[in-house]
RNA sequence: GGGCGUGUAGAUCAGUUGGAAGAUCGCUACCUUGGCAUGGUAGAGGCCCCGAGUUCAAAUCUCGGCACGUCCA
């Protein structure tokens, strides 16, 4: 069964009627009784390029966008709606995705699973959202965006509890009351198409709303939820009918401002300002003034309705498609040749993309995060670099931070969510600075990359490509750049290698993704009934009485020693969780006695991992190891207390990244945009121990989902996005407030003093602080102590002396050692200066054989010494006793000395008596063996040989 | 989360098959000049990131750590 056709009053009444598409087969309403086409198909072009669909908003840019907004919104606040403020763009809420990519995304996945109760109902909201799928096309499109608002009302519908808010016949009679009356479209100018929608394992009819051959929104109905004996089949899955109805609206914010400015692009509709500005900067009207003859507004219109129309794939070999457009813009009565087209559409590309990459980067940055090398900070760093790009394809002498405060001031109204406006210059100053880094190491990568490339190549190995692309950087355009600068003049890129880039790129990720198969954990017992957890209650509680519900061998060792794993009734035991670790100690049952090794957690059941069995339905007494679980909190309060104070110290981007808490240290990753000084880590520690003397308790509450985002935010799920609809809510003083899981202490004075040991990084942009609390902070202290006391002991100093007396040892080893060096080149010298018996003269070459003391480093000086001047032709055989016999021989270079006399031979012939081996040049040969007696031997061969 | 790359003189970087640690700039001294820019000559400056392993021999190969960079999801 598919779904039934979407007849409703509402359209009958307008005067419309359905009917099918001639291009795409979907069904349509329309009250135009000409129309064939549903509206958006390769037939259907924009019609308001020119000629404006909306009517009533002359503003441009911000000005529209807040019009357009306030016009939407007050309309269905009008019709009960209440309006939702909208949520961040980095959708910190949840765990699957890193930015928020649609309004509904904002309700996912607990609301829209039935879980948590929806901040109002219905709602309206208008949510900056950020997609970088289509990154590509953005400027060159004419309508590609990576970042846009969508504008919504949301309907939470639970019609088997009476809850039946609205459904389809009222919402798309909102819409088309909106676009009629508020935005007066022309009732003819609407088509509404019946396409259904599904994703993420979930569907429902759907209906698109064209107008002008612009999909302005969509109505979505999702009723449906993905399930193998479902009766509905939608494009191969099949579905059945779920107990909530969801109406999920978009509307186009963007799309809508530009039907009202009917500008050729949407970006002059939404970024006026800062097109004109990047316009005059780049000097764009030269450009155009060298051939007034050409119709820049009819062209660039007429490429927007091209682009509308034609579907282009991505990888479609770039010269083919100039081509396809010259000719279609020919038809059309758009004269231009190649030329003019590229010089004219590549910097425009650009221009327009600009302040597109700087609003979703401004809304990403304003939102807290950091740039870095993985994760959602890569995004940003991405976006950042194609600014820097295109500002130097564009060849503007302004400063990322200069792009950035302008778009603040011009397009944001100067308003940055939670980053100050310094914060937000300083990081895009870095990111230029580490971008200006990358550009000015590339010149030598590239010519060691290229080192093999012959200087009249046309083209670049493609390996070297990928090397230098994935691994310093460096695009393959930027390299041909380079190369062409630094010595290949001829090079150039092969057309389609991005696109192999591309797809190689897909291939390491799908492989990636099929080797990391994830173990799912056996867990031998039944997860019937939640453990009832008493930590919660009284995180000081050490003793209580329980019953066994259930007790299995272990399937996996899960840690050394344990045997079986024990649920009960109720417990103390805190199993592992938010970073923390699970508690340790006994449970006791008659006169027997198990330790508790471990403590994990299943679907809200304890596992208590034993290191024995406990019969099933005994009464057990537990009790807990308390030092080892006071050491937890102590360290889970601190971190909690030194995030506070990176927050308050750093800035508001400062975010919780992980956390660890073990016995004898407790880490907190935090991210920042800078390596972290000790001064840094010292105000930190200082704010940090301050608050253990001005606040006195901590307050635990628990909140429902929907309170706690509303009262506290998103900064309140520091921990990672919550599972369920029960918030629990840690609250010290004004100091920090977050959500979380973990046991900590109600009177923070008992963690007695906090030290961050130490700060290090674990990717760009994330910073690893390391902290001991409590009697772990004292064990700390005492090992430095021991190693501070090691230390003076072998140089007789007392500690304070310590790092003057090792850097004058460091330095004196220094002078000796350079001082060795020269007084063993002087015995060289003495030895063989004089004639003694170590050197003899034959035929005008000097010989010298001796065996001396010391390692491979000091021969070789010495043979330096003896063997370097080309005046006084040598061969010197080296040995000493070192490690078995070492034996060194060599001759001077382009003499009679090396002419007559072949070093590795030499070696070879007589290294037998010390069992080695050995090789080298002919002028310069080494080797050892196992049998330092034999080195006279060895020496004395030598000489026989050489007829001494 | 996965992949890749790089750590060598104060700075920027070479270093071939494992076999004698280099270049350029900077620094010091001297020469050239009336003085300067400059030019010339000589010299100083190295825990080849740290720790193991393989080897007669490791800057070079293997493993681990630290630091930095980079691509993808």
């Amino acid at each position: 069964m598919s779904l039934p056709a979407i007849d409703l009053a509402v359209f009958h009444q307008n005067g419309y009627v359905r009917k099918q598409c001639r291009v795409t087969s979907l069904w349509f309403w329309t009250s135009d009784t000409e129309r064939d086409t549903c509206g958006d198909t390769t037939e259907d072009e924009y019609t308001f390029i020119g000629a404006p669909l909306i009517d009533g908003f002359t503003q441009r840019g911000k000005a529209l966008k807040d019009a357009m907004r306030e016009a939407f919104l007050q309309f269905f606040e009008d019709v009960d709606h209440a309006r939702i403020d909208p949520y961040p763009v980095l959708a910190r809420w949840r765990d699957d995705i890193h930015l928020t990519i649609a309004s509904i995304a904002d309700f996912q996945p607990h609301v829209t699973s039935g879980m948590v109760q929806p901040p109002a109902n219905p709602l309206t909201i208008s949510q900056p959202c950020i997609r970088l799928t289509d990154v590509d096309a953005v400027g060159r499109s004419g309508r590609h965006l990576t970042t846009f608002e969508m504008m919504a009302h949301h309907v939470f519908n639970r019609p088997e509890e009476g809850l039946d808010i609205y459904w389809m016949e009222t919402c798309v009679e909102h819409c088309h009351k909106m676009l009629t009356q508020t935005f007066g479209i022309a009732s003819e100018q609407i088509t509404y198409v019946e396409n259904p929608w599904c994703g993420g394992g979930n569907a429902g009819a759907a209906v698109e709303v064209i107008v002008g051959g612009l999909e302005l929104a969509t109505l979505v109905f999702m009723d449906l939820e993905e399930h193998p004996e479902g009766d509905i089949e939608l494009k191969g899955d099949r579905y059945r009918k779920m107990p909530l109805q969801i109406i999920d609206t978009g509307y186009g914010l963007e799309r809508f401002c530009w039907a009202a400015a009917g500008t050729p692009t949407i970006y002059e509709a939404i970024y006026p300002e800062t097109v004109g500005w990047l316009k005059e900067l780049a000097g764009f009207e030269n450009v155009s003034k060298q051939w007034p003859e050409l119709n820049l507004d009819k062209l660039l219109g007429e490429m927007s309705r091209l682009n509308g129309i034609m579907n282009i794939e991505a990888g479609v070999d770039g010269d083919a498609l100039v081509e396809l457009f010259l000719e279609r813009l020919g038809q059309r009565g758009v004269k231009i040749t190649a030329e003019q087209f590229s010089s004219i559409t590549e910097p425009l590309a650009n221009i327009y993309a600009i302040p597109d990459h700087l609003h979703a980067l401004c809304n990403m940055l304003g939102d807290g995060l950091v740039p870095s090398n993985a994760k959602a900070g890569y995004l940003a760093r991405m976006l950042a670099r194609r600014v820097l790009r295109m500002r130097d394809e564009l060849d503007l002498s302004v400063s990322l931070a200069e792009l950035g405060t302008h778009h603040l001031d011009v397009n944001l109204g100067g308003h940055l969510n939670k980053q100050t406006r310094d914060g937000l210059l300083t990081i895009l100053g870095l990111e230029e600075e580490r971008y200006l880094e990358m550009i000015r190491k590339g010149t030598n990568v590239v010519q060691t990359q290229l080192k093999a490339v012959p200087k009249d190549s046309q083209t670049v190995p493609d390996e070297r490509l990928f090397i230098l692309n994935d691994s310093h950087g460096l695009s393959p355009d930027m390299v041909i750049t380079l190369a062409r600068n630094a010595g290949w003049p001829n090079v150039s890129l092969r057309t389609g290698f991005s696109a192999e880039m591309a797809e190689r790129h897909a291939q390491m990720a799908k492989e990636a993704a099929a080797a990391s198969t994830d173990s799912t954990s056996d867990v031998p017992v039944e997860l019937n009934k939640p453990t009832s957890t008493l930590y919660y209650d009284d995180a000081y509680m050490v003793e209580f009485d329980a019953t066994v519900l259930d007790c299995a061998k272990s399937t996996v060792q899960h840690v050394d020693g344990a045997t079986h794993v024990v649920v009960l009734d109720s417990t103390c035991f805190y199993p592992e969780g938010g970073g923390q670790e699970g508690d340790r100690g006994h449970l006791a049952f008659g006169k027997q006695v198990v330790n508790v090794l471990d403590t994990q957690k299943a679907s809200g059941v304890v596992l208590h991992h034993t290191d024995g069995p406990v019969p099933k339905g005994e009464a057990v007494k537990g009790t807990l190891n308390w030092h080892r679980r006071k050491q937890l909190m102590d360290h889970h309060t601190a971190v909690h207390i030194v995030g506070g104070a990176a927050r308050k110290l750093l800035g508001p981007h400062i975010f919780q990244a992980g956390s660890h808490l073990g016995e004898g240290s407790g880490r907190l990753d935090v991210t920042h945009y800078n390596r972290l000084t000790r001064d840094d880590l010292d105000a930190m520690e200082d704010m940090a121990n301050n608050v253990l003397g001005e606040i006195k308790a901590t307050e635990k509450t628990e909140l429902n989902r929907k309170d706690a985002d509303l009262i506290h935010g998103f900064d309140l799920y520091q921990g990672g996005a919550p599972k369920g609809d029960s918030i629990r809510v840690l609250k010290i003083g004004d100091h920090d407030i977050q959500a979380c899981g973990g046991t900590h202490h109600d009177e923070i004075g008992q963690i007695g003093s906090i030290r961050i040991v130490r700060s290090s990084a674990v990717q760009d942009g994330v910073e690893r602080l390391t902290i001991v609390a409590g009697h772990a902070a004292l064990a700390f202290a005492r090992s430095q102590d021991a190693l501070i006391r090691r230390s003076s002991e072998v140089f007789g100093v007392h500690g304070e002396d310590l790092p003057k007396a090792a850097t004058r040892f460091f330095k004196e080893w220094k002078e000796q050692r350079k001082l060795i060096e020269q007084l063993e080149t002087e015995i060289v010298r003495l030895r063989t200066s004089g004639g003694g018996d170590a050197s003899h003269d034959v035929d005008g070459v000097r010989i010298v054989v001796m065996e001396i003391d010391g390692d491979l480093k000091s021969m070789t000086t010495m043979l330096k010494e003896l063997t370097l001047d080309s005046d006084n032709p040598t061969l010197a055989i080296l040995g000493s006793r070192d490690g078995g016999g070492k034996l060194m021989i060599a001759t001077t270079e382009n003499t009679v000395a090396s002419e007559r006399y072949n070093a590795v031979e030499i070696l070879r012939s007589i290294s037998s008596h010390i069992r080695g081996g050995g090789g080298g040049r002919p002028t310069f040969a080494q080797g050892g063996g196992s049998h330092a007696e034999g080195l006279p031997a060895a020496l004395g061969e030598a000489r026989e040989l050489l007829g001494l």
